[in-house]
RNA sequence: GCCCCCGUAGCCAAGCUGGUUACGGCAGCGGACUUUUAAUCCGAAGAUCGUGGGUUCGAGUCCCACCGGGGGCACCA
């Protein structure tokens, strides 16, 4: 058994000890004592002398061991690499001028069984920094940080929301009937009810019943399920804000999008005006609102619109390469020109808008145009940011929509939706006119961080079972201490 | 699912058109060293070259399959 101890009394947190020291002289010594813990990671023997560097989660400080006041000295030299420990000492300034803590005591936390990876290459091989993401928090200082950037991003996302008196709640992740977005789910089974249920892909219509229920302005972060390819912008699991406003349109919600992010932002970085893959991003509001339309017009030249006979739609989208299905209408055909034309192409921070009806089931129709709807994305970096719209609040429409999709479903698309009976008679007690939002907080991170793949800004992304690889069982040697 | 690329010791990493005992560095091990900063110096050691087949007198190197990863495409409110 380990005689490591259960607890531990430290005094300081490593920032703690460097900002209070700063400005020490060359072989000053203090008579403050302090006692730290952390990882050792680094030591440099020098005979009678041994230097350390010792990292928390705050930072790292230099120790200074010597022979003759250092307790139990050979034991201090011989400490691997990675082992944690506590030192209690003065707090002193080497003739370098490099901030120390002498140690005058010294405490063994835990043994690093396994060699951490070279002291300043790190680790490159991304695989291993993915599976092995205690090991790449230590190595990769950068790692680290976008993962406490993203807790503050997080965090003043619900503080400016809280601030305008949205209330966060929790709604089931397990659905016994998928809904709210068009995406495969993933399925399970609850072996009591002896029914299929589906992880959420989103939380959209459980959250609309909540402003039925008149919860006015709601919202929840929360992980949401995707049955679908893998890339550097998507993790099956990943991280959803959804929310929504009572007697707000998508005019009101573009504008609380775009301060939403403009002041995440300043708040955590202190600027609006971002670099991201080598470009500047200017997130400062407002931010341009164009309609699909305009923005097809404008990046592949053709003048298209719902009024476009079909034939001649599906021309254009043969000359830019949009592979389209017979059942596709003019709306989805609409869609895919602009996905394929625009979307990679602007670079923002844009709303656009007017998103068809035949694409939007969940979608109020536009107020001045009829077959569109009151929906927009904002894309910035190339990237869709979020979505969100005037909510479909006709139960009767709501049907039709549903109804629509269903057809898709058996046209052969299995993302499209299935009728949602408890959400249509949520709807005939009465939804007011209320507008919703949906944003990536993964992408927001990665934005925010400088980040261009997913796996970057969620701390255990999804990968294939490494099948006894470089375990403990695969019969790999490890250094037992005891 | 498709295409391209990658996989050499705990980590980083050479290895040109196939040619004998696979170059090094860090870490680890032994030794020297009382102010180092990736400390330095000396010494010894550590490799199923992702796995399995195949071609060849000879394979880390060429071919096939599989495993894992990366990028792209497809898919993806």
């Amino acid at each position: 058994m380990s005689n490591a101890p259960y607890r531990f009394d430290v005094t300081h947190r490593v920032c703690e000890v460097v900002d209070a020291h700063a400005n020490l002289e060359p072989g000053a010594e203090t008579d403050t004592v302090v006692t730290v813990a952390g990882r050792l990671m680094l030591r440099r023997d020098q005979g009678k002398l041994a230097f350390g560097s010792l990292q928390d989660s705050s930072g790292r400080v230099q120790l200074f061991a010597m022979a003759k006041s250092t307790p139990e000295y050979e034991g201090f030299t011989g400490l691997s690499i990675g082992d944690w420990i506590a030192v209690t000492g003065i707090v002193m300034m080497t003739r370098r001028g490099e901030l120390s803590v002498r140690v005058d005591e010294w405490a063994l936390l835990a043994h690093a069984g396994r060699p951490f990876p070279d002291k300043w290459h790190g680790i490159s091989d991304p695989d291993t920094r993915y599976r092995q993401r205690y090991v790449d928090l230590w190595v990769t200082e950068e790692a680290r940080q976008t993962f406490i950037r993203r807790s503050q991003i997080v965090a003043s996302m619900r503080r400016i929301l809280h601030a305008q008196e949205f209330i966060e709640v929790e709604t089931p992740m397990l659905h016994p009937i998928p809904g709210g977005a068009l995406a495969r789910p993933f399925v399970t089974h609850h072996n009591a009810l002896g029914e299929d249920l589906y992880l959420r892909i989103a939380p959209e219509l459980y959250l609309k019943r909540l402003v039925v229920g008149g919860v006015e302005k709601v919202f929840e972060i929360g992980r949401v399920f995707r049955n679908e390819g893998m890339s550097t912008r998507h993790n099956p699991e990943f991280t959803m804000l959804e929310l929504y406003w009572a007697y707000a349109d998508h005019a009101d919600m573009m504008q609380l999008t775009e301060e939403l992010v403009a002041g995440i932002a300043s708040e955590v970085l202190g600027t609006t005006t971002i670099e991201y893959d080598g470009r500047e991003v200017d997130l400062s509001t407002p931010w341009r609102r164009a309609t699909m339309e305009e923005l097809i017009a404008e990046y592949a030249g053709v003048d298209v619109n719902l009024d476009t006979p079909i034939d001649e739609l599906r021309a254009i989208c043969e000359r830019f390469g949009v592979e389209t299905k017979a059942h596709y209408g003019p709306g989805k055909l609409i869609l895919e020109l602009y996905e394929k034309t625009c979307e990679a192409e602007l670079w923002g921070p844009v709303f656009v808008t007017d998103y068809p009806v035949e694409v939007s089931p969940l979608s109020r129709e536009h107020r001045e145009r009829p077959g569109y709807t009151e929906r927009f994305e904002a894309i910035v970096a190339g990237r869709e940011l979020c979505n969100g719209f005037s909510e479909l609040t006709d139960p009767l429409i709501q049907r039709q929509r549903f109804e629509a999709q269903e057809a898709d479903r058996d046209a052969g698309d299995d993302e499209a939706m299935v009728v949602d009976e408890d959400y249509l008679r949520a709807l005939e007690y009465g939804l007011p006119g209320t507008a919703g939002l949906g944003v990536g907080v993964d992408r927001l991170v990665m934005l925010l961080t400088g980040t261009t793949t997913i796996r970057d800004v969620v701390l255990f992304p999804t990968l294939k079972p490494e099948q006894g690889r470089g375990t403990a069982e695969s019969g790999e040697t490890v250094d037992h201490p005891h």
